[in-house]
Parts: C-alpha cells; structure tokens; sequence
DNA sequence: GTCAATGTCAAACGAACGATTCAAAAGGCC
DNA sequence: GGCCTTTTGAATCGTTCGTTTGACATTGAC
C-alpha cells in the first residue's frame, strides 16, 4: 500500500481540504466540483487540472482517510496475535483493534473530530461498488483478516452464525460513526469531553456480548461440516 | 395517520411504481425525473402534474411504506404490553416488534422482497434533516414508544447506556436492510428459501444480549438519580 | 351539442453539472 | 535576460437537471 501525500500549501491541498470538510458534510453525490472550487477559492479548472476528475479527487480523498485506518486496523490485530501467539485471543481485544483506529486516526486529520467520524462512516455506509477500486479492495482485505480471527476465538459458533453476527456489529459500527454528533449531543448535553472513548468501550462491550451468544449456555457441538470459516 | 392511497391504475400508479423501483435500486438522489418517466412510459410533465414536484414523489414513495411499519410497530408493542400487562415485558419481544414488521409488510408490495428492504433501509439511513417531515415524525414517535418499553423490560441498565445500546442495535437493524441481499447471497448460495425469517431471529437474539449486557452479572444498583428515560 | 374538468403530450425554460480550451501568469533553471 | 514547465484564469463546451407552458385529447354532466 502506498501512502497518500498531499502537499503543505498551494491550491491543490485547499481543493482536498474543501473537498473533505463538503463530502464529509454534505455526502459524495451532493457536491459538485463548483461548490468545492468556491470553498477553496479556486479556479473551477482545478480539480480537473490536479485530479483529472471529480471521481479522481473522490478517490483521493477517501484514499487519504482509509488507509491509515486499514493499516493501523491490521497493524493492531497482528500485535494482538503476537502477543497471545498460539493461546485464543480475547475477543474485546479484536473488536478494540477493529474499531479504535477509526478514532486512532482522528487526531492526525485536519477535519474536526465530528466531520472525520462522519467522512469515515460515509465511506463505509456506500455500497461495496460505489468504492473506488482500491478502497474496496482494502474493506475486503480487513473483512477476510478480522473473519479468520474471529473465527477462531469464536470456535463455537457456526460460520453462519458468525458471519451476520459480525455484519450486525458492522451495522451499529457504521451507525455509531455517521450518526455520533446526535448522540453525543443527546448524552452529554452541556457536559462534553468524555465522548468517543466511553462511548468505544460501550460498543465493545454490546458487540463481544452479542457475538458470543448462546457459546457459554449451549455445549458446544459443532454445527456441521462447514466448521471453518474463510472465503 | 391518514392511509396512503394509490390509484389501481393510470399513470399515477406506473409513476410511483416505477420510482419506487428506480429509488430502491440507485438511491433517492441518483434517479432523476426522466428516468421515472422513461421506466414509467410517461411524459416528462406527469410527474409535475400528479406529484406537485419531484418531492412530492419522494414523500409519496417514503410515506407509502413507512406508515403500514409504523403502525404495524406501534400495534404489536400495544399488543404486547396488553398481554403481559403490569409484568414486566421480555425484551425479545419488543425487539420482535420492532422489527418484524420490516418483513411483515413486504408482501403487501408490488416490489420484489430484495427492493423492498432495500427502500426501507434507505428511508432509516438517511439523515434525519433529510426526510419529508411527516415521515421524521413517525420515527421519532416510534422511537419514543420502544424507548419506554426498553427502559421498563431493563429497569437496571442506567438510561444513557441504554440509548447507546439501542443505538448500536438500530445501526445493525439499518444495515441489515441495506445490505440483506449481499449476505443472503452468501449464506443461502443455491438453496434459498429460509431467508429473512431466520436472519430476523438471529438479529433478535443478537441484539437482546447486547441490550441486557450486565444485567444479570452485576449488581443491580441505581447508577445514578437520572434512573428513569423518558424524552 | 356544449361546457368544464382531467390528463397527456412535445417543446422549451433557466440553471447547474463535469469537463475542456487556450491564453496569461508564475516559477525554476541556465 | 531568455526559456521551458507548471499552474492559474475566464470563457465556453455539450449535457442533464427539475419545472413550466400551451396546445390537444378524453371524459362525463347537463
């Protein structure tokens, strides 16, 4: 994977920067180039000058915010297996390396807190073939990864099982992101700063519950011949 | 509430039809006027004429199956609070009738089930400000009734754990519409048949967990004066 | 038959869209 | 200075957008 530069100045880095304030805003599809030539003060020309289209400037933008993410995503689950190599690994400790770098990252942008949250979740909510290539391929690169390891702190549960189990959680993960300004309003009115770190653990907790469901109650028989789980 | 009627036939019906299909498949900012028309065989001007504009297509469309959901909620959770009346009412229950009305009313459409939740998932993921206004208030009415009811079935769990919780639940019942058709590809490759009935039961067990996460572990202590939610 | 109400139709409206052109300006290097 | 590459600027391209217009057809009531 190769990094994302962008440079310290110059009218190329305004156009990614509005770029990234007005998708995170408004969405990819209700922004027109005209808008973002308008918030960087730059000549309508540009974004074809630099990107060579609207669709290569979308690209780069989600490109810049992905792929720390993924790398950090991985990064964290290989820590996580090294550290516990050969015994089963925790399952918060998988659901943590999932999801802190989505607030990991926040600080090395120049969004505010709320609108990177809301880039992030807006990437993830597209539909798989609304993504640029690359970013699908890192989505699907982390979804194969995270399923392996799942799998086997979950050994328990069915293939099946797990696989809408884990895409319910990606569900209140992604909701967590694009709608986390409401909620967070709603909870800590006038109050403020414990926002996204409690609100972190809560999900972590709500999520390694409902993942290992019924694996404590129930013996543990295997549930088929499709024990194993990878695609 | 008033129903929402539809003509048996003319070109009133093949338009909602028809932007029924085209806003399922591609989004509500991604079909334009002359795609409904042109999939409706019908002048470019019907749509002004019977619909006042393209919003009041939009409305239409998102009024015509919210409604028969909310009230389908609304009278299953009555239902439900009669029968178990003064006792307290087992969660799995109220997450049943929160969201099997999604499948409840599917046959009732002239849409494929596939669109059907599809529609449905793109009315609940869009963001609150960009919704007709009548259909905003029928979320928020719901979402008041089912938050009582959670708050009374799990009277220990402190009031903003409790929201999160719903939250996160909310989220993957979003991203189950959404993305059903994807992963009922997956799990059901050929065979087929035993779709949404079972994911829907898979979704409440996953969710009654993760809402009554602790409850039964810890202690039952007030967590603090602000035990009752009500908003 | 006449009238008014109800739909339908082709055509066109102004506005906004992404993209392109080409000349002027700016910047680095000899 | 002179030269060449990179970047900007205003103007404009062809399309598409939601909406409007006014003529024309259909219908049922009286």
């Amino acid at each position: 994977m190769r990094a994302v530069t962008v440079p310290e100045s110059g009218s190329k880095r305004k156009l990614l920067d509005a770029a990234e304030q007005l998708f995170a805003e408004k969405g990819f599809e209700a922004v027109s180039v005209r808008d973002i030539t308008r918030l960087a003060k730059a000549n309508v020309a540009a974004v074809n000058y630099h990107f060579g289209s609207r669709d290569g400037l979308l690209s780069l933008v989600m490109m810049r915010y992905m792929l720390p993410v993924t790398e950090e995503r991985l990064a964290r689950l290989g820590a996580i297996e090294r550290k516990w190599s050969g015994k089963s690994v925790p399952l918060e400790e998988i659901i943590d390396a999932l999801v802190r770098p989505l607030v990991g990252q926040v600080r090395k942008s120049e969004l505010s807190e709320r609108l990177f949250y809301k880039l992030l979740g807006r990437i993830f909510s597209q539909q798989a073939d609304g993504l640029p290539a690359p970013v699908e391929e890192q989505l699907r690169q982390v979804l194969e990864r995270f399923m392996r390891a799942f799998g086997k702190a979950l050994p328990t549960v069915g293939s099946e099982d797990l696989i809408w189990r884990i895409h319910f959680m990606v569900g209140g993960m992604i909701h967590l992101l694009t709608h986390q300004d409401m909620l967070h309003r709603l909870t800590h009115g006038a109050s403020g700063v414990p926002t996204m770190e409690a609100t972190l653990s809560r999900f972590i907790r709500y999520s390694a519950v409902g993942l290992r469901e019924g694996t404590e109650a129930e013996a543990p028989v295997e549930k088929g011949p499709q024990a194993t789980f990878d695609f």
